[in-house]
DNA sequence: TGCTTCTATGAGGGCCCTTCATGGACCGGG
DNA sequence: CCCGGTCCATGAAGGGCCCTCATAGAAGCA
């Protein structure tokens, strides 16, 4: 019973294949600063100890995450994905920590961040956080005001930079795989035009790059009334702003439409008017947690 | 940039609130086990090491997870919480290696890991795999022989350990939940006995350990003939070479019938045969891998 | 009162992460 | 051309952390 057995310190070589939360961090760190010695800098670690890390990060999940170059280092697409998936796992030890203590004190708590479009996050998301805080004083919300353009709303979720997005979804693609989500409200489209203008249909159409051209793409195919010209602006903002001002018209969602200045009309289009979707989308892992429920169960009440 | 600075050896006193991999384990552990040791026995630990790791968890959560009692350990309404979160990490964590490969195989070429049951190693695989490699030199497959007990090549699958896998599947349980798979032949056993031997019937069963009886219990039980006496083996292999010096008769699907030596008579049994299924099972994210779908569509060729 | 079965706690050892030194590779300028 | 600058890689040494080994305390049961 003396020290004889070397009592096998390592009993499970499985174990070697998780990653340990200062593994995760170095890792999101260089898929964001692009080079180990600027991850470094960032952490307070050595440029080595980066080095090392990553060495073993690829080694346990078995790809190489990163190019090095003379220019620092770009993740691969496999970097690209477990960088992802490093941010969700260190939002959801955060969440653990938080919730947990909330549990104790019968409470909900935490920080619980929002990616929106500009107009959801300035007209849709308001009230809703005002609801949500008042019932949960604990809950910090966050809102980024993301473009609606490639991944999106979506898209932050995905890559773990939020908890919960506010998105535009198309009837196609109700939700990206991979997440979660839901259909809030059905906003229809309505055409504005300058106040008092003679002929409102002769101007020429504005729009703006969010505005993916496929909601009312439908509509307009059934129309015998083509506009002549197409004119690109910034975002919804500015598209009512040159339609104030008489230099066009414009068919926006109503969403679009709660900061009409003065010397604007809206008309509604009638029964067949275009629509679009506005909705949730978490990431299963969070759709269970405390706060991201919460959040969703005062987007619905909202809608009416 | 001399040695000016203290090197402070533990500059972030934050690191000190994530819980890594093992407590989250341990936590799980013990609110599944509902007691310390017998957390412990199941993980291979010591209670000790349960007990300080429990009391690290906490005091990094701030919050009381489990009620210490006679009978073990019940989890607080903060435990319970940490735990649900817990298990949702680990599975993130499980998927962040497995889709990092995937997306590193989605380019062009990369390890391709398959866990299959002997017979299928040595007579399913090979051509498969030499089509494959054939069509995409870089893909590099890498074949690891599992005895398909307990969770068999599914539970490799399952645990990371590879990326496809090719099991034995009953029709009660067609593929294992969390897992996608289908079905690629289903191949009929045989009788297999002495080369003239006057009374085949007559010798005693020769099965062994992987062969779940399952297959072929309904089948015995519409015979009227029962063999007097079972002997178990180690594999199927080795139930050939008992059956060919004369030492009984089996029971054996084609796959493993490839490897017949002289002095064996196969029998086929008629149209109420037994018959078992052997599929390939794979993780959803893995599944939209390039590699993995190459490997599919061999499979799927080479059945007929 | 023993026996059993829980958990708690302190001391010590081994693993692993980090730092410290290097070194190699590459680029641009004098 | 070489030299300084910027990357990352690598091997060796040190320290923190986790685990095991003891041992103790507490509670139920015969």
């Amino acid at each position: 019973m003396t020290a004889a057995a070397p009592v096998a310190p390592a009993p499970t070589a499985a174990a070697a294949t998780d990653l340990a939360p200062h593994e995760l961090r170095i890792l999101v760190a260089v898929d964001r600063e692009r080079g180990f010695s600027a991850a470094a800098k960032v952490l307070g670690l050595t440029q080595s100890a980066v080095s090392h890390s990553i060495h073993g990060t690829e080694r346990k999940v078995g790809a190489v995450l990163f190019e090095r170059g003379r220019k620092g280092a770009t993740p691969t697409a496999a970097g690209t994905a477990a960088a992802a998936h490093a941010r969700r796992v260190l939002r959801l030890l955060d969440t653990l920590a938080a919730e947990a203590r909330g549990a104790e004190q019968g409470t909900v708590a935490g920080p619980l961040r929002i990616a929106a479009f500009r107009s959801a996050a300035l007209y849709l998301l308001p009230p809703v956080l005002e609801r949500l805080t008042a019932r949960h004083p604990g809950i910090e919300p966050e809102v980024h005001v993301v473009r609606e353009l490639g991944a999106g709303t979506a898209g932050e979720v995905a890559e773990g930079h939020a908890d919960v997005g506010i998105a535009t979804m198309g009837a196609s693609s109700p939700v990206p795989a991979g997440l979660i989500g839901d259909v809030l409200i059905e906003e229809p489209y309505s055409l504005v035009h300058p106040a008092g203008h003679p002929a409102p249909r002769s101007l020429p159409l504005v729009d703006w790059h969010e505005n993916c051209g496929s909601y009312t793409r439908q509509w307009w195919a059934g129309q015998d009334w083509i506009p002549k010209a197409t004119v690109l602006t910034e975002d919804d903002g500015a598209v009512l702003s040159m339609v104030s001002r008489g230099l066009g018209m414009a068919i926006m969602p109503a969403l679009s439409l709660n900061e009409a200045p003065d010397g604007i009309e809206i008309t509604d289009l009638g029964p067949d008017r275009p629509t679009r979707s506005v909705g949730y989308i978490t990431t299963p892992e969070l759709a269970s947690s405390v706060s991201v429920r919460a959040l969703i169960r005062e987007l619905r009440a909202a809608r009416q």
